[in-house]
RNA sequence: GGAGAGGUGGCGGAGUGGUCGAACGCGCUUGAUUCGAAAUCAAGAGUCCUUUCACGAGGACCGUGGGUUCAAAUCCCACCCUCUCCUCCA
């Protein structure tokens, strides 16, 4: 664990916490071991008569335990309070296919699909395409909002809501998925669920005693959350439509100019609650949902597999999916699919009998199918033609109504 | 926002200070009966934690957190949530 832990390139001092489960483990005997003695001791006074010299003897005796009891229970409360928050800081284990590596420059390359076509022209990237078009207002959201905001106007508003209706008619008609709407703003508990807290509070926006969600992935799983499934015969697959909402600290100057990177985006995303003998399958199957998009909207991309460096806090597995962008001349995550293995689930504490009837932590996986923002770039930017219109791809027509902009 | 009612095991629902981890019903599991099923009869079964190689032993848990008491599901306080009525509202 140590290892495994040292290979993310997380620094996790393990000492304090052995030693405070050690003492955890002497509170809990001494507190268990005296509640024990009071409790028989107790059993007696309902024997004697109130007011007897026995009586009043015996509760003396009784409330010097009690008040030793109290102490102790302090005792164990304070120990194990310290436990959680220690604990709560552990990034997961990795799966064992999982290759070691320092960055990003570690992962490796799982597939691609689609041809990358040499446009002919210089092309323009989706700000100047936007802004010739009169579809994308980043400078006005600048006055209205601040920087990382952009107002989409006329077909470039259509065509957001063309994807998110597109993406997510495909996951429930032909993937299986149970379409969701959930909750915009979640409680802390829901975010220690998942995993955004206790650790990455800086990234979320929060209002008096809630949150707004960064993701779906957070309400969506948290709809299990305490929760003792009866059975779980086959995986829950969910699919929800949601704005997401990012604070982007510690990303200033990145990725600053247009639709990539934004403090509100839509996101398509997708939730499964598995089995854990099954979750890896669910794994390849989620990615390949989330590349049936990208595939209907002939965009070409490459699934890459992320070594420990690189892999997010909570995953013990991930792909990212990443889509040409020919204004970069390079590829940019538009997906990221994980299995948490039990990392969320004993957070959210999401249960399930099993065949024997023994209660087991399910599996969770989440991924996006896809990131809304980024796929509408992805369509200005590949789709563009040299005199700066841009063609909408087939598969789209039917939800835009129009098959150009410009 | 105002008034009232209520939060108990998978569900329904008793329980107003010790004998309550909790009656009863439904549901569930196993066995008997049956060719099989239904019905009936019998038995069993909560979760978490400590300890033990194991059998077992012990502790905690009746919305959450405090308090009173030798002792709390039961009494007191605060908070959260649900329902009904009124008010307001997209």
């Amino acid at each position: 664990m140590k290892t495994k832990t040292a290979q993310r390139q997380v620094a996790f001092d393990f000492a304090p916490l052995e030693q405070l489960e050690e003492a955890r483990r002497r509170a809990i005997r001494d507190y268990e071991t005296l509640r024990a003695e009071q409790k028989r001791a107790s059993d007696g006074m309902k024997a004697l008569k109130p007011g007897s010299p026995e009586f009043d003897t015996l509760r003396a005796t009784l409330k010097e335990m009690a008040d030793r009891g109290k102490a102790l229970e302090e005792e164990k409360r304070i120990i194990e309070e310290a436990i959680p928050p220690l604990l709560l800081r552990i990034p997961n284990l990795c799966h064992d296919s999982v290759p070691v590596g320092e960055s990003a420059d570690d992962n490796y390359l799982v597939r691609s699909h689609g041809e990358i076509k040499p446009l002919g022209f210089a092309p323009l990237d989706h700000v100047a395409i936007g802004e010739k078009h009169g579809i994308l207002d980043f400078e006005q959201a600048g006055r209205v909002s601040g920087a990382r905001f952009c107002f989409l106007r006329g077909q470039a508003a259509r065509l957001e809501r063309s994807l998110i209706n597109f993406m997510l008619d495909i996951h429930t008609r032909e993937h299986g998925y149970e379409e969701i709407f959930p909750p915009l703003m979640v409680n802390a508990d829901a975010m220690t669920g998942t995993g955004q807290l206790p650790k990455f509070e800086e990234d979320l926006f929060k209002t008096d005693n809630l949150y707004l969600i960064p993701t779906a992935e957070v309400p969506v799983t948290n709809l299990y959350r305490d929760t003792l499934l009866e059975s779980l015969p086959s995986t829950l697959k969910m699919v929800a439509y949601t704005p997401c909402f990012r604070r982007e600290a510690g990303s200033h100057g990145r990725d600053t100019r247009g639709l990539i990177r934004q403090h509100q985006f839509n996101k398509v995303e997708l939730v499964k609650i598995a089995p854990p003998e099954e979750s890896y399958d669910e794994l390849e199957k989620l990615v390949n949902d989330a590349c049936t998009i990208l595939q209907r909207l002939e965009l070409p991309y490459r699934v890459m597999g992320l070594c420990t460096g690189d892999i997010g806090f909570g995953a013990a597995k991930c792909y990212d999916l990443e889509v040409w962008l020919p204004s970069q001349n390079t590829f940019r995550e538009i997906s990221s699919c994980s299995n948490f293995e039990a990392f969320q689930a004993r957070r959210a504490n999401i249960r399930f009998r099993d065949s024997s009837g023994k209660a087991q932590f399910a599996h969770t996986l989440n991924g996006s199918g896809l990131a809304v923002g980024r796929t509408l770039v992805a369509i200005l930017e590949n789709f563009q033609n040299a005199d700066g219109s841009v063609t909408i791809p087939d598969a789209l027509r039917p939800y835009t109504g129009f098959d150009r902009i410009g």
